[in-house]
DNA sequence: ATAACCATGTAAATGGTTACATGATTAG
DNA sequence: CTAATCATGTAACCATTTACATGGTTAT
């Protein structure tokens, strides 16, 4: 299922911008199970126009470059249902984290820490975000796969804090207060 | 992390040939986290040959293409090593089916049950062979590593096992026995 | 003032999948 | 006798990421 389908099923939640799509891959419903950047989502969009499947309203703004509303055609939907109706191609996952937990021997104590502590901030994030989320008008479908969400992502919350010990603490006496600039901000390791 | 690197990895563990590699993300304690074809594993390893992050022994065998086996050098620990310590990328995770189910107003009723039977079914093989898996000599983040996949894969399995019924069921009447040839095999729906 | 947000796009590079090509051996 | 397993590889194609390019507005 490409970046192309997936917009036209973006859209048939109702009219968006490129801008908009990618938000709905960010924060929105399909945060969990999907993903592409602006460099998928404007060509998949410009491919879509070509072919018809979309159509498009430019709303002239001044300062900034035309917002392009775009909308599921006829012939659009049709194709979207289509592609919908395709046997299921396997999830693919891969895990950066993973990985290299998997190799946590191989890691020096402080990397260790960053990456266990940064996944286990992710899922937690993630799923205090899910479980924030306002699903009125949410249809039954929409809401099992957010349930969904929450289940995996709580299971797996709840697995990286039941065995934080295992690499959170002691492992190495670690050398309290070596300090000096030692900042060691977990920060951006849940990227 | 691409391809290379965890090729790589699973180096780390033993020598291998590419076909065992392959077997490491199918069966392998790899399975859930990580996927690679042999389209992508032996030009990687063609090309950790040439840069000399790996060896390669060829044992000739009749009838049979030489089997290679790789075996990861000094220079290569030290680059698998580095790229481990880099900063981890968030997951990528890609599912069609949570697509398709997202979507599941827009499909027919068996295309809807095909695909959520083949998705719980997935599950819950993978779960099967997860907990059949033999731990003897792993270490303790090999453990960590599997006892997250078991954690994970048992929460998806049984939230997809507990709403069989808003998919599985009644939804239409399903008018029993219309037959015909009628095999509906559920079969390649986990594909 | 600074950061975050709004808003679009292209080009090059990267990385991966699929189809093709080959063929013996072993288990059911 | 059939299917699965063993065993490697290439070439064409496809899809995605990253870096670049631009620049006003709004909230802190």
């Amino acid at each position: 299922m490409d970046v192309k389908t997936v917009c036209l099923g973006v859209l048939s939640l109702g009219d968006a911008t490129g801008y908009e799509i990618k938000k709905h891959f960010e924060d929105g419903p399909f945060s969990h199970f999907y993903d592409a950047g602006y460099g998928s989502i404007y060509p998949a969009l410009n491919n879509l126009l070509e072919r018809g499947l979309v159509s498009c309203a430019a709303h002239t703004q001044d300062g900034r470059p035309a917002k392009k509303v775009y909308s599921l055609t006829q012939t659009g939907e049709t194709a979207l249902r289509d592609a919908l109706h395709q046997p299921p191609q396997r999830d693919k996952v891969r895990s950066d984290a993973l990985v290299m937990l998997f190799f946590a021997h191989l890691l020096d104590a402080r990397h260790r820490r960053r990456v266990y502590a940064g996944y286990l901030r992710h899922f937690e994030q993630t799923l205090a975000e899910l479980k924030a989320r306002d699903l009125d008008g949410a249809g039954d479908d929409r809401c099992f796969v957010h349930g969904f969400g929450v289940a995996v992502y709580g299971a797996a919350a709840k697995y990286l804090a039941d065995n934080a010990h295992l690499f959170l603490d002691s492992a190495e006496p670690e050398p309290d207060s070596e300090s000096g600039i030692e900042n060691d901000i977990p920060a951006e390791a849940a990227q």
